[in-house]
DNA sequence: GATGAATGAGTCTTCATTCAT
DNA sequence: GATGAATGAAGACTCATTCAT
């Protein structure tokens, strides 16, 4: 999106967008707060009416990019009865996700961990949220009788989310690409689906 | 360790434990440098007759502890014949040491990606020989007909990788520890040796 | 002039001014940048609006500085055409320039030496603008057949501006000024005129 | 002189001569005890066995120096009865002790005014004695009827030692040497003499 | 006397945030 | 609401000097 399109939209979504990709480019801690102003063509002072600090962009926009990815998610296993088919369906969304908005994927796997507040005073409800699909995604499947009883719900989102940043974070920084994001949720779904299945 | 027991380590050793605590504490880029030189019992300006930067310190520490975790993870390893008790051995070796290392722990699961010339451009020799470990377990099960061959040792290591660094992270920044070590060793173990045995 | 009325002056000037003042107190090495920024009134960080550095502080204190004195010393010969007449004038603008600057008099003539980058890496255009009127001078008058046509301008400039230059120096740090600048004037232009004069 | 041949001179000397030599390349702020201490080949203490402060080697530098200077000039003069003769070969001299030692040139001219203590609280007795050998001559030619008595001895020894300092300098940091020093001597006396000469 | 590892005071510069316009 | 000039706190790093050996 060029600058000058960008212009169209309310501030708050400018700064918002500005920052993704300046975030993306330096890392948190080395962006500057006139930096993603001037990205967003406002004056350094209007990042101040939109957000309270550089930490509130950081975490306006990790929770605004959630929203849109867990309603992304939600919606892609809405109509689906097949546990296995949801499990399928949620690491194709996510990795895809990613690979579609490059500086949102570097912001989150790599920068979100640089804000002290977000990994260890901050609450985190949007992540928790996200895990609680997935953990809803392996007791469904265990209720029906699918999937091995015992795997614990808890240990098996963190498991699969692990697995997912991962591959999202190496594909991200890798230059070559070596793999698509088609091959990787194959091979995903493929050891995760027989790891708990039943038999 | 004590600060007094401390002071009969030779300095480098001193400075970077040191590091290693003030790191976890605060995260590198709130740490200061003078804290980790109080922290050491170190003069300011001595921290820099061994280490080159405040980054030096974080790429050392990272190095030298994973010196000793592959070593770790090797002799581990290396008496095991068949790859399936490999497997179980490596997701063992890796939950306890960071389980037995706590400040270590934070530092490479959350402070070590806040350096940009770790992410970028840091080549990170190291984590690749780690990795390497991981999708050699993958391939020698695969050539003695044991693992399923689909599955890819490029994709593979990445995916083991992430499962155990993300609950390592849990394990770590969660205050109850609602999960023993041990429990998740061996759910870790059953979801990926499950799904990449051939049946 | 005092701080009071300084504040009137737009923050540059308030900030060279304050810079030529504590440069002569202390030498630029002795200087420090929140010393400046207090005496010009303004916080710290409001000198890097202005400048690049403490160093361009006093490439700027200086060019601005010759910018004035080349300006005054050429106005001041502008209308003279005996070119002995405009050697006694240009001696005695010279002199009673910095006699009437005692602050800007001391950065020249002792600070000026101390930034590296003036004296070894720095072109020092104003500074050759300056030994050009004088050499100017001398080539006139020897056109003219009134002075000594075996007298090189490229060594006369020198040996002038030194003579020039050293009797600043020693009046300005002189606690006694047993000299007028008047005589010093005087004096010099004796011994220069006659030196140079074919008789 | 070579770093071994060096070896065989006492420490101070050796101390001296490093000093010399770093302050030239570098100024006095930018080099380092450490630096002088390497090139003189002695541990940086030692430097504090002979000297009592980097300031201190600057001093003891320039008064050996001078010493060593005032003892060549006043034995140049020594055997001449004319004042002019006296005159000439006191630049003879000047010129050429800078000429043959470039570094001492280098550290007189320039670096010299870089300490504090030089040019404002050191009482400077040296520089005096040296001015006092130029004022000197004037003095005995002005009484031996063959000199200006107008000329004030005062002024006088400022002007020529401005000259041939700045005629130094230019010299020393010119790169092209347009000008031999034989040539900027003959250009020096025959100026000052004729300036000064009653006719 | 000689060493050089250790010290720690000192400062330029950055940049998140404010506020007068 | 919008601006952007101004603020000033904060910190990595240097280097003259010391002192235990």
């Amino acid at each position: 999106m060029s600058k000058k399109d960008n212009n169209v939209l309310d501030k708050h979504t400018r700064i918002i967008n500005a920052a993704e990709k300046i975030f993306a480019k330096r890392g948190f801690h080395n962006s500057k707060v006139s930096e993603i102003a001037k990205e967003a063509d406002v004056a350094d002072g209007t990042i101040y009416l939109y957000f309270k600090s550089k930490d509130d962009i950081l975490i306006s926009l990790f929770e605004e990019s959630m929203d849109e990815i867990i309603q992304k998610l939600k919606s892609a296993i809405k109509d689906l009865s097949d546990p296995l088919e949801k499990l399928k369906s949620f690491i194709g969304v996510h990795l895809n996700l990613l690979k579609d908005n490059r500086y949102l994927a570097e912001v989150i796997q790599v920068e979100l961990r640089q804000s002290n507040k977000f990994m260890k005073e901050y609450e985190n409800e949007k992540f928790q949220e996200y895990l609680y699909i997935l953990s809803g995604i392996l007791k469904e499947g265990q209720e029906k009788g699918i999937f091995d009883k015992e795997i614990l719900p808890g240990i098996f989102k963190r498991m699969l989310f692990g697995a997912l940043d991962e591959i999202s974070t190496s594909w991200v920084l890798s230059k070559t690409k070596k793999y698509s994001i088609e091959e990787c949720s194959k091979q995903v779904f493929k050891v995760f689906s027989k790891g708990i299945l039943l038999k």
